[in-house]
DNA sequence: TAACGGAAAATTTTT
DNA sequence: TTTTCCGTTA
C-alpha cells in the first residue's frame, strides 16, 4: 500500500467525492491540480467530462498548457484544447450564446439574449449608457417614486451599483416580484436588530479607586455622540438618541421601521428589471448579467443544464468567487450514482477582492452554504440530488517558495492591529490560521526582515527604497538561491534587479516610483493599470474638445496653456481676457486658434481628431495608442457626437486600462499587492506603509445599500422643516450602518499576508508616516524600525541597456483649484417654501431643470452651429422663435465662466449672452410652469450679470428669464 | 484618564 | 464625506 505523507498527493490521488482544499500561499497549488487532471484523464475519464474553472483568462490558458504537458496517450491534444477549463465569465458567455436566447423570458422579459451581444467591460462606459435609461425611467416614474428622486438627486451612479451588486448576490427582479423571493431579504431581520441592539448598547463600566465602578459612554453611544456632533438632519435632532452612557433605548423600534423602506424595494425592482431589458434592447450585457442569464438558463432549462454537467469539477482561487458563481458552479456537478465529484482550492487568507464582491465565507462556510444553496436550489423542483453532507478537508501542509523565518513572521499580519488599541478577535484569527506552514526551501541563512522609516515626505521615503535597491545590487552578503524541480540548490548568485519587487497599497506610489527611477537610472517596470483617462495626454485631448465646443472654455485653456508653458500669471491674464473674445480682441495665443480651428474643420472624424491632437505633442507611445483604440471603440458604438465623448472621457477618469509602459528587460518591478497576488520574488519591498494608506481606512457606503440585517435601505432623505427643506442623510440609516457595517480591515490584514508571503528571502518594510500596520508589525516581531540608513544610490552599471526607448510614465492628474458653482453660492439646496408639497415642488423643478439643460445644452450648440434641429417638441419650437427674435449682432450660448471672487473660483454656465451696441443681455431659461420661484432666479441671474459686469466694465448690462413653458420673457 | 473636537487625508481590479 | 490621530481640557 501506498503511504500519501503528503496532502498534495492525497489530493492528486484522491478522484472521487467532495474536496474542500485549504491550499496556502506557495503550497504548489497549480501543480497539483494539473496532477490531479491527468489522473482523473488516467482513469478514462475523457476531457470533455472534466470542468476545470480558474478566475482569469491567464490563469486559464496557464493551466490548459500545463496540462497538454506530459499528456496522456488515452487523449489527444485537440481533446484538450476544446475541453472545458477556462474561467467563470468565458463559461457563461459560451452557455448564453449557445443555450440562452430566451434566458431572459425567465424574469418576464421579452427580449432575446442575441449571440453577438457586446460586453461592456468599462465601468465608465456603461455608466454613461445607463445615465441615458436613468433620465428616461425617472420622466417615466417621476411621481410614483418622487420620495426617492427627491433624495437621489441624480446621481444615478448609486443605482447602477446597488443593481450590479444584487446580481453578484444572486438577488434578481422579475416582472413583479423577485427571482426566487429574495424580495423578503430586503426588509431586513428585526429579531437579529433587536439583537443587536442589545448587545451594542450594554452599559460600560470604568474602574475607580474611591467608588469601586462607574458608567462610562459605550462605543455605540460613542459612535452616535461622533455622528451627533457632525451630521445635521433637518427634521430630527439627533441628540435625543443620547441619554447619560447610552443610546436611548426608546428609539429602538424607531430606527429599524423606516416607511420609505418599501418604496425603494419597489423601485430598486423595477429600475432593475427595466435596466436588463433597456441592456438586452441595445444588444449590451454586461458581466454581471452574463452570469445572472446563464445561471437562469441552467436553472429552469433541465435540458441545458444537464447538457452543462460534468462529471469532475475542479475550481482554482476558490476565495475569489461570488455567491451566484458558488450556486452556478453547483448547477453544473453531475449527480455521479448519489456523489458530486467537486474540488476546490483557495486560500481563505489570500481574499482580497471583497469589493468586487467575492466572499471569502464560500470557503470557511463551505459545508453549510453547500447545504443552503442545495435547498434554495431545491425550493420548487429537484435539481440539485447528489448528497453534500460529506466534505473531505485537505490542508496544504508544505511551502515551497519561502524561507521558515517568513513564513513565521505571515501570521503575525493577521493579527496586526488596523488602529491603535483594536479591538479585534485575534484568537480565532489564530485558530483558523492553523499551522504554519514548513519551509521546503532551505534559505533561512540567507533571509532577513526589516522596517525603513524615513523623514517625513514622500520623497524621502522615495530615497530610501532606492538606498535599499542599492544596497541589495552591490552588496555581496545578498544572495539568491534558486532550486530545481526536486528541491536541490541549483544556483547561488548575486541579486539582479529583476529579483527585486516594490509593492505598493496604491497605483500611485508605484508610477512615482517609476518616474523616479527614470531620473536615477535605476530601471523600474511598472506592473500595474493605469487611469489611461487621467493620463496628461488623455487630459490634453480632453481639453482640445472642450476647447472646440466652446472657445471661451477656461478650464480647457488651463491645461493647454499650461503645456505650451505658460507661466500662471500670463494664464490668468489669458482667462481673463476671454471676455474680449466674445467681441473684437482676444489675448488667446494665435496658434491655439488656428490649431482650434483645424480641429473643428475635422470634426466629423472624432477619431481623426483625437489623433491629429496627439500628433501635435508627438504623443507616440502604448498610452496614447490606448486612447485611440478606446475611443475608436466608442465611437463606433452610437455614442458619437463631441458633447458626448467629452462626457464619456470625463466619466472614464477613474476607469483602469492595461497598458504595458514596461520596456526594460533587466529592471525592479514595481506594482500594488492586488496585482502581485499569485507571484513571487526574492525580495519583496513593502513600500507606503502611511497613515490612511495601509491599511486603507477610506470606506465609500453607497447611497443605497444592503445589508443582510437592516436589509435594503436608502442614506438620503428630503426633510423638510419650517421655511426650509434639503437633502439630508437619512438618519436611520446613519444609525443602522454605525450598527452592521463590518469593518474592513480584514480585508486590509490579508492584503498584507498576500504581501508578505510573495517574498521568497529579503521582506522589507518602508514608511513616513508610519501606518498602524508598520508600527504594530514592528512591535509584534520585536524590530526597530532603522530610521537613519544611508547608502549611495548608483546604478550597477553606467547605462542601463533597453530593449527600446524608454516610454516615460504618464503623469498623473493635478488636483485642480477649487471651484465653486453658482448653486453653492446661491445655497440652492435650502429653499424658502413653507410646507413639503411646495417644497417638493421647487426640488422637482430644479432637477427636471437640470435633466431638461442636458437637452437644452445640445440644442443651443446645435442652433450655435446653425445645425438644422429636427424636433416637434413645443418648447424647443418656441426657443428657436425666441432666439431669433433677439435680433443681437452675436450670440453665444452656454457660455461657462470662471469668476474669481475672494479666495474662490466661481463656476457656472449662462445659457445665452446676447451682444448689443450698447449693451450685453444674459438670459436664462427656465421650464418652470409657473412664476413662484422668480425671486430665487432673480438671484441666480444676478450672478450671472456681476460676472458679465465685472468682464466688460464700459458696457450695460441686463438680464432676462425666458420662461419657455409659458412663453413669457421678465427682464431682471 | 475620559471626553471632546480640530486637523489631515483618503483604494484595490477581473470578467 | 468619513475616519483616525492626537492635542487640549477637566
Amino acid at each position: 500500500m501506498k503511504t500519501t505523507s503528503n496532502p498534495q498527493d492525497t489530493l492528486a490521488e484522491s478522484l472521487n467525492g467532495i474536496y474542500l482544499v485549504d491550499a496556502g500561499a506557495g503550497t504548489g497549488k497549480t501543480h497539483t491540480i494539473i496532477r490531479r487532471y491527468q489522473n482523473i484523464i488516467e482513469s478514462g475519464v475523457s476531457p470533455a467530462d472534466i470542468l476545470l474553472i480558474t478566475f482569469t483568462r491567464n490563469a486559464a490558458d496557464q493551466l490548459k498548457e500545463s496540462a497538454m504537458v506530459n499528456i496522456s496517450e488515452k487523449v489527444n491534444i485537440t481533446e484538450i484544447l476544446e475541453a472545458p477549463i477556462l474561467n467563470f465569465h468565458a463559461l457563461c458567455a459560451r452557455i448564453l450564446k449557445n443555450s440562452g436566447s430566451k434566458s431572459a423570458k425567465y424574469l418576464g422579459i421579452d427580449e432575446e439574449v442575441t449571440s453577438n451581444f457586446t460586453i461592456i467591460e468599462n465601468f465608465g462606459f456603461e455608466n454613461e449608457v445607463f445615465r441615458k435609461f436613468f433620465l428616461m425611467f425617472k420622466n417615466k416614474t417621476y411621481d410614483k417614486y418622487e420620495e426617492i428622486y427627491l433624495g437621489l438627486n441624480n446621481k444615478h451612479e448609486a443605482v447602477l451599483r446597488i443593481i450590479k451588486f444584487l446580481a453578484t448576490r444572486g438577488i434578481f427582479p422579475t416582472k413583479d416580484g423577485w427571482f426566487n423571493e429574495a424580495g423578503n431579504l430586503f426588509n431586513g431581520r428585526m429579531e437579529d436588530y433587536n439583537l443587536r441592539f442589545d448587545e451594542l448598547n450594554e452599559p460600560a463600566f470604568v474602574k475607580n479607586d474611591k467608588s469601586g465602578t462607574k458608567e462610562k459612554q459605550n462605543d455605540f453611544y460613542k459612535k452616535i455622540r461622533d455622528a451627533a456632533s457632525r451630521s445635521f438632519y433637518l427634521s430630527f435632532d439627533i441628540n435625543s438618541l443620547l441619554t447619560e452612557n447610552r443610546v436611548n433605548p426608546e428609539y429602538k423600534e424607531e430606527i429599524f421601521n423606516d416607511d420609505t423602506q418599501s418604496l425603494l424595494i419597489e423601485f430598486t425592482r423595477d429600475i432593475y428589471w427595466s435596466y436588463i431589458e433597456f441592456m438586452l434592447k441595445k444588444n449590451y450585457l454586461n458581466f454581471e448579467f452574463i452570469v445572472m442569464l446563464a445561471f437562469l438558463t441552467l436553472y429552469y432549462d433541465e435540458k441545458v443544464r444537464n447538457h452543462y454537467q460534468y462529471e469532475y469539477s475542479m475550481v482554482d482561487e476558490f476565495q475569489d468567487t461570488d455567491e451566484i458563481q458558488f450556486q452556478l458552479l453547483m448547477l453544473m456537478i453531475k449527480d455521479s450514482g448519489g456523489k458530486a465529484n467537486l474540488a476546490v482550492v483557495g486560500d481563505w487568507k489570500q481574499g482580497i477582492f471583497g469589493f468586487r464582491n467575492t466572499t471569502i465565507e464560500n470557503i470557511m462556510e463551505f459545508e453549510n452554504r453547500l447545504k443552503k444553496y442545495k435547498g434554495l436550489l431545491n425550493k420548487d423542483k429537484s435539481r440539485i440530488t447528489y448528497d453534500v453532507d460529506n466534505v473531505n478537508k485537505i490542508s496544504f501542509e508544505y511551502n515551497y517558495r519561502s524561507s521558515q523565518t517568513i513564513l513565521n513572521f505571515s501570521k503575525e499580519t493577521l493579527k496586526t492591529e488596523a488602529k491603535k488599541d483594536e479591538q479585534a478577535d485575534f484568537e480565532t484569527t489564530e485558530q483558523r490560521f492553523g499551522q504554519i506552514l514548513k519551509a521546503r526551501r532551505e534559505l533561512d541563512d540567507l533571509t532577513d526582515i526589516q522596517f525603513y522609516q524615513s523623514e517625513e515626505s514622500e520623497k524621502a521615503e522615495i530615497d530610501i527604497v532606492f538606498r535599499k535597491i542599492s544596497e541589495l545590487i552591490n552588496e555581496k552578503k545578498y544572495v539568491c538561491r534558486e532550486f530545481d524541480k526536486e528541491g536541490k540548490v541549483k544556483d547561488e548568485r548575486p541579486l539582479r534587479y529583476s529579483d527585486i519587487c516594490v509593492l505598493s497599497r496604491t497605483n500611485n506610489f508605484c508610477l512615482k516610483l517609476q518616474k523616479e527611477g527614470l531620473q536615477r537610472n535605476i530601471p523600474v517596470n511598472f506592473g500595474g493599470w493605469l487611469e489611461l483617462f487621467s493620463s496628461d495626454q488623455a487630459i490634453l485631448v480632453l481639453a482640445w474638445l472642450r476647447l472646440m465646443m466652446n472657445e471661451n472654455n477656461a478650464e480647457a485653456l488651463v491645461p493647454i496653456l499650461e503645456k505650451e508653458e505658460y507661466n500662471f500669471p500670463e494664464i490668468r491674464k489669458i482667462i481673463s481676457g476671454l471676455k474680449d473674445k466674445a467681441t473684437l480682441f482676444t489675448n488667446i495665443p494665435e496658434d491655439i486658434i488656428k490649431f482650434r480651428n483645424r480641429l473643428c474643420g475635422i470634426k466629423e472624424n472624432l477619431l481623426r481628431v483625437t489623433e491629429t491632437i496627439l500628433n501635435r505633442y508627438g504623443f507616440n507611445n502604448n498610452v496614447s495608442s490606448a486612447l485611440l483604440n478606446e475611443i475608436d471603440g466608442w465611437i463606433k458604438t452610437d455614442l458619437i457626437s463631441l458633447g458626448e465623448l467629452i462626457r464619456l472621457i470625463d466619466s472614464s477618469k477613474k476607469d483602469t486600462y492595461e497598458i504595458d509602459i514596461n520596456r526594460t528587460r533587466e529592471a525592479v518591478i514595481t506594482q500594488t499587492v492586488h496585482s502581485a497576488k499569485g507571484l513571487e520574488y526574492p525580495v519583496i519591498i513593502l513600500s507606503n506603509m502611511n497613515q490612511s494608506l495601509f491599511p486603507n481606512t477610506r470606506s465609500n457606503t453607497n447611497e443605497i445599500f444592503y445589508l443582510p440585517v437592516p436589509g435594503l435601505r436608502f442614506r438620503k432623505k428630503f426633510e423638510t422643516k419650517d421655511d426650509y427643506s434639503l437633502i439630508c442623510n437619512n438618519w436611520k440609516s446613519d444609525v443602522l450602518i454605525k450598527m452592521f457595517k463590518p469593518d474592513n480591515y480584514d480585508e486590509e490584514r490579508r492584503l498584507l499576508y498576500v504581501a508578505v508571503t510573495r517574498a521568497k528571502q529579503y521582506l522589507y518594510f518602508t514608511s513616513f508616516r508610519p501606518s498602524q500596520f508598520f508600527k504594530h508589525l514592528a512591535e509584534l516581531t520585536g524590530k526597530e524600525p532603522i530610521k537613519d540608513f544611508q547608502y549611495e544610490v548608483v546604478a550597477k552599471k553606467k547605462k542601463i541597456i533597453n530593449l527600446t526607448e524608454t516610454v516615460p510614465a504618464p503623469q498623473l492628474i493635478k488636483p485642480s483649484p477649487e471651484f465653486h458653482s453658482v448653486h453653492d453660492l446661491m445655497n440652492e439646496k435650502i429653499t424658502g417654501a413653507s410646507d413639503i408639497s411646495e417644497a417638493k415642488a421647487v426640488y422637482r423643478a430644479s432637477t427636471e431643470a437640470m435633466d431638461h439643460g442636458v437637452m437644452i445644452h445640445q440644442l443651443a450648440h446645435r442652433l450655435a452651429n446653425k445645425v438644422k434641429v429636427d424636433s416637434d417638441n413645443e418648447e424647443i419650437k418656441k426657443l428657436k422663435k425666441f432666439i431669433s427674435k433677439l435680433r443681437a449682432n452675436k450670440l453665444r450660448t452656454e457660455v461657462d465662466f470662471l469668476y474669481p471672487k475672494d479666495d474662490k473660483v466661481i463656476r457656472g454656465t449662462i445659457d445665452l449672452i446676447a451682444f448689443y451696441d450698447d449693451r450685453i443681455e444674459v438670459i436664462d431659461y427656465k421650464t418652470d410652469r409657473n412664476k413662484k420661484y422668480l425671486e430665487k432666479y432673480k438671484i441666480q441671474v444676478g450672478i450671472y450679470k456681476d460676472v458679465i459686469k465685472n468682464i466688460y466694465k464700459d458696457k450695460a448690462v441686463t438680464g432676462k428669464i425666458y420662461f419657455i413653458g409659458l412663453d413669457e420673457v421678465l427682464s431682471v
